[in-house]
DNA sequence: TCCAGTTTATGATATATGTCATATATTTAC
DNA sequence: GTAAATATATGACATATATCATAAACTGGA
């Protein structure tokens, strides 16, 4: 199996920096695996024996904090999920991992990564770059919902799925409410609550997971004033 | 000026990977700054020039959101601060950086950082490695805030700077109750409340700034569930 | 030393959010 | 296809948190 893959993201960020010999080696090893919807493929805890790159779908990133609360971290596609966030830092993964849609993962072999580091430097430096986007992407967005009121967080997550995800103004949330709780911090009721209300108030439709996106101003307005 | 510093951590975590003459060259563009305590020295916005390392003292990274809400991300010490969160993503520093207490500063020239990750693989893992510990727990601790009451919220800040920072059971505050509540995302009145009750229930002593905690284990309790 | 600004503190009150109860709708397992 | 589990929804109520007002304590500079 080769890495011949029409839009392969993994390909534009990294491969412009590998030469032919360190991409067939580096692509000799791949494996690539279809994750059903709503399957955990990587689970915290486990030892990181791979390096995993999403190629197509959408995941959830979450994890079970030091106290034993369930909370998702983020939500990825494949322009900004590669499994790098732990793999040179611990030896286990600190998150689990789970497939919201059907999604497609190469996994590669990790040795061969750390070799590429350590023997191509302008590999080494797009890898840097790459993880540091991602990671500051998902703590801003952490530190967003830490000042946020119960209306800011859920318009957020809407215009979330909206604006980075679907780009239509009706789409299924991925999600479930209290998904939304856990990634939120609010109570899956508090969640509930807030949507009808929005409803209510002429901002968006709502057939259980189907949204429509009315008055996206109006959402706006909610998320920047809290 | 050279790295002959007897306790630097840079020197442990880094310089293992760097031989004479990478040495030399990373060491003689080095400038070594003193930060006087609450003066910003590095600003959000600001075009990266440099590679920071922080010698002595304490700091807070700190931005303004899109909303135009002021917040602070994280605290950090020798041990855990690098300006590296930035380095390679962006062009420019996506937070401020203040002294809390006098400081001392280490400044590199930014491109023999980067020369350096492209030549050494043994320093570019190196790099990789330190900059993910340090951002799992930037990112780890904004995700603890999110799930927690403010009686949490609060009583981790005060175990933050007992366990982390300072050891001892009484310690001076290096921040305002402002301060705490840009960084819990509570009001400055409900941080000021809650630190009048846990004194008023045994948990803590306070005279201004200062702090004695008496009832540790009171506190992770109250950390702890909730 | 005094003034002005900031910080800490507390009360009164309004609003935001969580909890518990209950009901219906939807999904899953057999 | 049916039972059980789960997800969505809403009301009533309790608790958590913010806001506004006020005052005392502290801080830095003229």
């Amino acid at each position: 199996m080769n890495c011949s893959c029409e839009n392969c993201h993994i390909q534009a960020i990294f491969f412009k920096s590998i030469n032919g010999d360190e991409l067939d080696e580096f692509c000799g090893a791949r494996v690539e695996k279809i994750i059903p919807a709503r399957t955990t493929f990587i689970k915290q805890g486990d030892k990181i024996r791979s390096f995993k790159y999403l190629k197509e779908g959408l995941i959830k990133l979450h994890r079970v904090d030091s106290t034993g609360n369930k909370q998702i971290i983020s939500f990825g596609t494949p322009m900004d999920f590669v499994s790098i966030h732990n793999i040179f830092a611990e030896e286990r993964y600190s998150y689990s991992v789970t497939a919201l849609e059907t999604s497609t993962v190469c996994i590669f072999n990790i040795d061969i990564i750390k070799h590429l580091i350590k023997t191509n430097g302008k590999f080494a430096e797009n890898l840097i770059s790459t993880k540091s986007r991602a990671s500051n992407r998902i703590l801003s967005n952490s530190l967003d919902l830490i000042s946020k009121s119960m209306y800011g967080k859920v318009a957020s997550v809407i215009l979330f799925f909206h604006e980075k995800i679907y780009f239509t103004m009706g789409f299924d949330l991925p999600i479930s409410r209290k998904e939304i709780a856990e990634y939120t911090g609010l109570s899956i009721e508090t969640v509930i609550r807030v949507i009808s209300e929005f409803r209510r108030d002429g901002l968006i439709k709502v057939y259980g997971k189907r949204i429509e996106i009315i008055d996206k101003d109006g959402l706006i307005s909610i998320y920047e004033h809290s």
